[in-house]
DNA sequence: CGAATTTGACCTGCGC
DNA sequence: GCGCAGGTCAAATTCG
């Protein structure tokens, strides 16, 4: 299903979105052969809220995460949020950025204020009860929102991922495909689609910080056998 | 046979 | 209030 060898540009990038192997990744630029393209109208939120965005000026690359706010296992986001100040749906228009994006082919759009309310899954309690009830609750969690040139749509970022939906969305001429971290205690999920005029622009939005190292995926907690793990030559 | 994916239906939020 | 669009669920299907 996945072409490697289209892959690994894309993996160091990805890596590099690790909050559990990397704390402070956004000191790490990236070298210039992986392509990842700004969006102006994220860089419009970056400027207000203080979130890094790629850069291809500099030659250099930077994850989408909220400076200063540090990893929140077990849904610390809104904890996070008060202890920094940042409101964690900051970031809720980048997502429908990759949407602008893809709209208008990556030309400056208008900046869309950032809409508080969003929903979010309550969780399997609420949801488990009177079957279908499903509850949402406003958007608190992180996202990282890039673009990357891939002839392959999820690309291995060292997690594991079961897909749950997939849904066509207007103006774009491919479905958009939802991910969801398969670890236990783990709620990050993961939106990838393709860019209209281009489709081998994979726009791939990470939603949620994950609970557990990507090595550890399947073996629950502790582990810390970075050993094989390429996250550690980061 | 179990896990992962597919896919249609359902739910919610937002704009008009 | 209504309709639209995005997001999620869960049964059915496919794959290893």
């Amino acid at each position: 299903m996945e072409g490697s060898s289209q892959l690994e540009t894309c993996l160091p990038s990805l890596y590099a979105l690790s909050p559990c192997a990397l704390p402070h990744p956004l000191l790490a630029p990236l070298p210039n052969q992986h392509k990842l393209l700004q969006m102006p109208l994220i860089q419009e939120e970056a400027a207000n809220h203080g979130v890094m965005f790629p850069s291809d000026h500099h030659g250099g690359l930077y994850p989408l995460l909220l400076p200063g706010i540090p990893f929140c296992p077990s849904g610390g986001a809104a904890a996070c949020e008060k202890s920094t100040g940042f409101a964690f749906g900051a970031l809720e228009s980048a997502g429908e950025a990759a949407t602008s994006a893809a709209k208008a082919g990556g030309e400056t759009a208008t900046p869309t204020t950032c809409q508080g309310p969003s929903s979010w899954w309550k969780g399997p309690a609420a949801a488990g009860e009177k079957g279908r009830m499903k509850v949402r609750r406003k958007m608190r969690e992180p996202r990282f929102c890039f673009q990357t040139r891939s002839d392959v749509d999820v690309l291995d970022d060292g997690y594991k991922w079961r897909k749950y939906g997939q849904k066509v969305v207007k103006n774009s001429l491919h479905p958009r495909s939802y991910y969801r971290c398969t670890h236990s205690n783990c709620r990050v999920k993961k939106r990838v689609e393709r860019l209209s005029e281009d489709r081998r622009m994979v726009i791939t939005t990470y939603e949620g910080r994950h609970t557990h190292s990507p090595c550890s995926d399947d073996t629950d907690g502790g582990g810390d056998h970075n050993g094989s793990c390429a996250f550690t030559s980061l």
